[in-house]
DNA sequence: TGCAATCGTTTCGGTTCCGTATCATTACGC
DNA sequence: GCGTAATGATACGGAACCGAAACGATTGCA
């Protein structure tokens, strides 16, 4: 349990908005952002109809938002070999190192948060 | 200052994306939102141009994202006009609400966060 | 008064995303 | 085997966005 205020939540998030578009990162969307942390978060296994579920957006969102940051390497698709229709949704290095460096970004603009 | 750590921060990132778009909320871009974030939170005037310069990019990505953001509402535009080159952002009823709410998600994700 | 600088907008070609509908592949019950 | 169900991918028209460049409007200085 982490108490936050209004007005700090508030800044904390655009401190945050802006470290990422000043650093030219991947824009990517809400959508994409919370599959991505999704896959990285949520324990596995990730489908592509799970992650629509849990999202309450259509399977072409997801297939999409994969297409997208596939190319960027920041996740991968593997056929599920014991149900072929599956594709599971898995981390990868690149993925990894890109979650981890949000969440460092995070934390330090919360430790600097005023108040 | 708010202690916070890596794996709390990717969780409330995460809890937080995965409410606004569960919600159907304006899908609004990173650049958007830390161009409404700074808009409600940093102190007036602000300028396309100032704008463009805090968060390092052109003028027309600030211009075309007022006119989204302006249909929803979210903000007003209004020449200034002691200069009237300049175009002065500012806030509005419906704006604020959409702001005030962000905040309200922010706090209560956090405020529920494990650990 | 004329001219350069500043400001925000618009245009251009190209890319990505959207939702709906449809498609190909695979699995499973009869 | 055959039809049905389920899964993920694709096609489509429309919308939004991108960066770079050009544009009109306004200002201020020579």
């Amino acid at each position: 349990m982490v108490a936050l205020r209004p007005l700090q939540a508030l800044r904390l998030w655009q401190q945050v908005c802006l470290a990422e578009v000043r650093d030219d990162m991947p824009d990517l969307t809400e959508r994409q952002m919370a599959i991505l942390l999704t896959v990285y978060l949520d324990p596995p296994p990730h489908t592509v109809r799970g992650l629509a579920e849990k999202l309450k957006v259509t399977k072409p969102v997801i297939t999409r938002a994969l297409d997208t940051m596939g190319a960027m390497k920041l996740l991968a698709r593997h056929r599920d070999e014991r149900d072929r229709r599956n594709v599971l949704i898995r981390r990868t290095v690149e993925g990894a190192l890109f979650v981890e460096r949000i969440g460092d970004v995070v934390v330090a603009n919360a430790a600097e948060l005023p108040l």
